[in-house]
DNA sequence: GATTATTATGACTACTAAGTCATAATATAT
DNA sequence: ATATATTATGACTTAGTAGTCATAATAATC
């Protein structure tokens, strides 16, 4: 008898059709009237999937952190300062794609400073990745990959500002593919030869 | 016959009292209203000195990016690798007063994503103090402080990217200044042992 | 202390946008 | 076909805030 929807699929449709919304309109001015309309559907239905813009809204940068951290937290630690330096330099290859949210994420997470709660999800994020570069420079230590005279725990902790610095100028700055990868480049020359024996 | 009124420190005055608000109830969530209280005015006569909300605004972080642009670039170049490193140190210790700006700039910055005009502004300052240690790296080379096989335009680039993204996860996530200031001794050591010859 | 150009006030207006809900449409099952 | 639980709709309500303006207060000048 009933009326039946795959609700995920529909969450999904919503998601993606608010970020299309935000790159048309920008992050603040865009109304739940224009990501019903970029979703082609109408007001009222929205508020079936996400009962307010600001679940919409923490829903849509709480996937996108899950994706960073899945992206940038791998199931294995690398054992050569080679392979090491290899995932920096992916991590800080984005796509032309993913360049354009960046602004939009940032202003997403800017707009939930106020709120402690999300704060400490992005903080314990940050913290997470810090702590696996932390554990990884302990193992190539241990490897004899690189100088045991490192402070694993706050160059960790450097590392991830850097890349996050980094990256964050690649999107809001739409610096040019190609003095990007020197950039990349030089990053790396910058570890290689201050992690080298 | 007329009244007569410092209009200058008015201004400042109104200023101040709206960074104190941003303080108080968060960027995107303060109010004219709130703004007036602060400042002890009508809200009548907040428009008497700023035209809109936007106008307000976009002084606040201009005057913010003038300042800190006047911090980053020095009048006169290093002629040592000591004294570089010295004033990459200065430039990434903040105080604990600014720190708490940190979050209230960057809300008001990536509000004017979506302005061409702003965010040519804050893209140009980033390249001034780019240049600016382009030229101090070739000037370093020059007098043979450091190795020559660097790239000193892309490697400003990134000393740009990685000092900003430093900065921005001290102000945003409140490291501890313990910690804060080993980050600091790492990046330049970071720098150290990739510049020196 | 009367005059007047300037500055200050805050109730009011105009507008935008989030969120609601009575009504309509739809897909499934009998 | 019919019945019905579910899903969709968009005009409407509600709330909140930017900006205005007629009126009041103020300080300098005579």
């Amino acid at each position: 008898m009933p009326k039946i929807v795959d609700k995920k699929l529909m969450k999904k449709h919503i998601i993606s059709s608010t970020l299309n919304a935000f790159l048309k309109y920008g992050f603040h001015k865009t109304t739940m009237n224009q990501i019903a309309s970029e979703a082609n559907i109408a007001k009222g239905t929205l508020y079936l999937y996400f009962k307010s813009k600001d679940i919409l809204i923490s829903d849509i940068t709480s996937l996108h952190f899950e994706k960073l951290e899945n992206k940038l937290i791998p199931q294995e630690y690398f054992q050569t300062l080679e392979d090491f330096l290899e995932y920096i330099k992916n991590a800080l290859l984005i796509s032309k794609e993913d360049s354009k949210f960046i602004p939009i994420f940032f202003e997403a997470f800017a707009s939930q400073f106020s709120s402690e709660v999300f704060m400490k999800v992005y903080e314990d994020m940050f913290d997470k990745i810090a702590f696996f570069y932390k554990h990884n420079f302990e193992i190539l230590i241990e490897n004899n990959q690189i100088k045991n005279t490192i402070n694993p725990s706050t160059l960790a902790r450097v590392l991830v500002s850097m890349i996050d610095g980094i990256i964050l100028h690649k999107g809001f700055f739409k610096i040019n593919e190609n003095k990007y990868s020197l950039m990349v480049g030089d990053t790396i020359d910058l570890f290689t030869s201050s992690l080298k024996k």
